[in-house]
DNA sequence: GATGAATGAGGATTCATTCAT
DNA sequence: TATGAATGAATCCTCATTCAT
């Protein structure tokens, strides 16, 4: 666990969207709240346009037909709205695939708990491209910036929880290092998948779930249903 | 070798229409070259640092401490720049490891052809750390810049040709194909490797490996020394 | 008069998307209403001063004593300014000397007719000299800009209108050639106009004035109070 | 002569070439005589294409095939360029045209006069576009530049000769004003012959004519063959 | 809350001109 | 001479952010 998610990841209790204005406690009004999803949608659009870090929080507040000066008084700066936008996903992925993003329960072969969740995953992620943006993040080498960070460390937390049960007698740290590895066959997969549509679309998801398949094949015990 | 043929190539080829006097040529093109090289290194060094899509070319000039105008005496804009230095990058590939990425001669087992290629990679990238940069582009998505895009092409190709050898049935769609989750596997390993130091990263690029053999291994044929 | 309608026309009928409350609003606008009336008298004095293709968008910012981001929150280029100032001179113009550019009834003489005209365009122009600069337009042959096609287009329009009246058995082209034809004169006129003083510059209105009459008065039929 | 001509036009006796580097009187080679054609060349098809204003030293010398120094080696700046080609091209209209634009022995019509000279004029820009360029000068107001002022005042001058034999018994300052009107309409009809083609641009000749003639025509005295 | 005006530094790029070779 | 490299100020324009209303 050499440097990823040096902050790890928020407490899931607390509403997340307090954090930004964590200084006036004041009371949630209804109009607040759809203007910052009105806001957090059109970040997503722009982000997908022209990804994050061309993205300007000007071009933002546009797309969202209100003026800079509101957008700042939900969100600090771009970066705080990246990471808002992160949370809102992580959340819906979660209400929406369950709080396992697989249930590993031991009768589930390899090859099927890889290919439901690649499914679920690829099924997300075409329906929300923004989350694409949000998981490569900024051009820069080290991924400075702390909103992908934050989402990256959540992702990376959910597969560890899913290879810890495929991997019961795998240490912590190999835990995480493979973890690693899936989630990086999987942003390149995305990538490739995104990037092609129709059969050969579908082609590229077949050929994830191989590599992954192949690749912890060997590291699985003796499941049930071995592949 | 960090800065290139300094003079090692005097007259390059280029056609240089000297019109009468042909005894006290060339010096003249000597600081350029060097300039050009120059610049070159300071944007791989602003690559590296801040990303592709954040490098200015105002930044570039002062990190080879020239000014702005200098820089487009020698490039009309980055693209210019990343493209130039990636064809340069690639030159000194096949330069240090000769034109086949791999030998390929079906005696190798896939294992060995794998790792060598890796190794290669690996030990090319690490010490130019830019080639990353150059590889995952710019931020945006789907519009990518011609620069990535040769360069991706470049090794796609490069890919390809290793993979003929390897699957010498499978239909050009099928290598195309595989040439890509290939790269993409090495691509996102690669942002693991670097991002780690010591013992961790060797175990990286041992994943590396592992990931793409085990993915390789059921394509291949009977090749002498299976794994 | 010189900075025009400050708040006269407080709602000028252009949309102006106001969500719910109605109660508390303009006042922002007024500002920016100031500023670009500002920006447009700014504008004016440098294109007076270095021409329209020399002025440079800073040096009307500086003028204005506003930042160059501020000119750009209220005109997206130097056409623009050109574009609107244009108009507002025009608007202007037609305030002042009303619809018709002279009345054009048929008991008027040439001679009369002309020299009203002339008298209110010289006035005009003298008193706004930016409008000498917009007609001219840039330096570059053939191009021309937006701006100055308007301007054109509509300088020739009203001059077309004063022609008809003037000479209505004449073709739709031949009006359209005289009034090209009049109105370069007039342009070369008021060039030698402004770059003279007192005695002189009166006397070339007058040479203007003559120009046109002699030119036209062959053409125009039997009027009453022929010269 | 309130502003016009204030340097006087240049002293024909001397070749006009020696005074952009009168200090070293070197033999004229016949190489930077070359040079300098060319050069010029250049610079007339950029004044051409790009304007007066936009026109750049670099792009002169691109267009010529030459390094920006050589152009330095032989004029010190646009300015002087435009200078030479404007005096160049004077000379050729002498050359080509003869001391006199029009001989005005007393027995040509005014009518004959004026076609003459158009034809002449007409001919000679239509045949070398840049001198429209050279005459409408920049951009500015005031017409600074040295370059359109020396053009100028040689065409002043020589509308004033011909003028002055029309006009014998007319002061010096009317015909120095009357020769200013007339250039004046020729440039402008000269702008609109080179916006049009085929029979329109005859037509806009024709009109140019009967605008000078129709001027001119009652302060001629009795000349024979008045119109 | 909401607006839109304001900012000024910073981005890419160009240009007239000079200088070393 | 001729070259082409070098310059740095100036171009247009954008952006994240703040502020008065």
């Amino acid at each position: 666990m050499s440097d990823t998610s040096e902050k790890g990841r928020p407490e899931k209790g607390q509403p997340e969207k307090e954090r930004a204005e964590k200084e006036q406690p004041r009371r949630r009004q209804a109009r607040g709240e759809r203007r910052i999803t009105q806001l957090l949608e059109a970040a997503a659009q722009v982000f997908c346009t022209t990804g994050y870090t061309a993205a300007s929080t000007n071009a933002i507040a546009r797309e969202a037909g209100v003026s800079p000066g509101t957008l700042y008084q939900f969100f600090p700066n771009k970066e705080a709205i990246a990471i808002e936008l992160g949370e809102r996903l992580v959340h819906e992925m979660r209400d929406t695939y369950g709080e396992a993003l697989a249930p590993v329960d031991p009768a589930t072969s390899l090859k099927d708990a890889v290919g439901t969740a690649v499914d679920r995953f690829m099924a997300f992620n075409t329906e929300h491209p923004v989350f694409f943006a949000l998981m490569h993040g900024p051009d820069m080498p080290g991924g400075i910036t702390e909103a992908h960070d934050q989402l990256h460390a959540t992702l990376i937390g959910r597969v560890e929880d899913l290879l810890a049960s495929l991997l019961p007698e795998a240490s912590a740290a190999d835990v995480t290092r493979t973890a690693h590895v899936c989630l990086g066959i999987y942003k390149a997969g995305l990538e490739l998948v995104l990037a092609h549509e129709g059969a050969e679309r579908t082609a590229y998801i077949q050929e994830v779930k191989d590599v992954l398949i192949r690749y912890l094949d060997p590291m699985v015990g003796d499941r049930l249903g071995r592949t």
